[in-house]
DNA sequence: CGAATTCTTGACTTCAGGGTACAGAACCTT
DNA sequence: AAGGTTCTGTACCCTGAAGTCAAGAATTCG
């Protein structure tokens, strides 16, 4: 029929992933991404359509990601604390290199002016308090957690913990103030 | 001696903390600059070195004025917690423009590569740290918040709320969701 | 094999960002 | 009033961002 790709779309989406966290949206060329998708300019249009396009792809590809992560990591059995506190420390990115959260990253640069960024940040985090909230209404029908608090609520403030931490992480503050932060926000829920 | 300057430097830095939060840092051209400040190009650059530098002072401004709002609300006589509640929502700028705090985005926009960034924003958090913990500490000597909560560890925590309340702000959050989520936060403290 | 189709390469174009230069204006001193 | 000095306005410059395009390469179908 007619000659194929010679690379792969996701994997490529994936690397772009790399590209706009460290990078961010607008400090981002179309060389950075050529350079570092090891695609030419004109694959890269052709496929992608422009720089944002390939930028909501990145996001949404990120945002399956951690929804994946987060899903598993409180899915499972297990006390509620404990899985918590891990499902926070993933999406913290704590260990990782110290580049905050795409999405959050994200918002902070386009804010609401970026229809793309608006969405999936609603998006992302509405899913994330709500996997709090689902968390912590288990935890408190078994008696795990505190009784009487508002899950909606706590889990709210929770994802505020989380996005503030990824700030924290991006601002240079060293892993292990980062995970007591977490365990000091997570001791009253 | 010679010419005096026609415009206020100090105003003109205002109008720039403006600029800066509204757009970002990379969004904001020298273009935008001049229509907004309403000085000339070679003004602009003659007293203000180069957008990075006006963007500095920007930054310094902006801290000082909300350093100022924080130790008005925490330093007055009266009961710890709403004193932090009212501190809080302050730094969250709750009611505002949704446009989150200058000092969060640009830390997520630029991060520790723009090493003005990284030191303002150092400061600012420890200083916002601080003056929460020093006023959890009161509250807990006087018998009004709880007692045996580390005060570090629970001002780190609420200094990370606030950052993510930011950032849910600018976000879309409507601000009734937001005063919940910050109220929440004060709970346990 | 040739044709049709789709991908790749990279030179090229356009335009704006960030800044400079310079002519002229406004002020102070004498 | 003249001169020295500093500010202002604006035309100009250079680089790089974002994207386009035409020519050629790889593939399948007939």
């Amino acid at each position: 029929m007619a000659r194929p790709m010679t690379f792969d779309a996701e994997e490529t989406i994936e690397r772009a992933v790399e590209v706009f966290w460290q990078r961010g949206f607008g400090a981002t060329t179309p060389q950075n991404l050529v350079d570092e998708l090891g695609i030419g300019k004109g694959s890269l249009y052709n496929t992608f359509r422009s720089k944002h396009h390939l930028f909501q792809l990145a996001m949404r590809r990120y945002c399956a990601h951690r929804a994946a992560e987060l899903a598993e990591a409180l899915d499972g059995p297990g006390a509620e604390r404990p899985k918590l506190r891990t499902a926070m420390r993933n999406l913290a990115g704590v260990g990782e290199h110290q580049l905050g959260c795409l999405i959050v990253n994200s918002v902070a640069e386009l804010g609401s002016s970026d229809e793309a960024v608006a969405d999936v940040s609603k998006e992302m985090f509405d899913l994330v308090q709500d996997a709090f909230r689902a968390s912590i209404e288990r935890g408190q029908a078994r008696g795990e957690l505190i009784p009487g608090r508002d899950p909606v609520d706590a889990a709210s403030a929770l994802l505020a913990v989380v996005i503030g931490t990824n700030v924290l992480a991006k601002a240079g503050r060293p892993a292990s103030q980062l995970t007591r932060l977490l365990d000091a926000a997570l001791i009253d829920i």
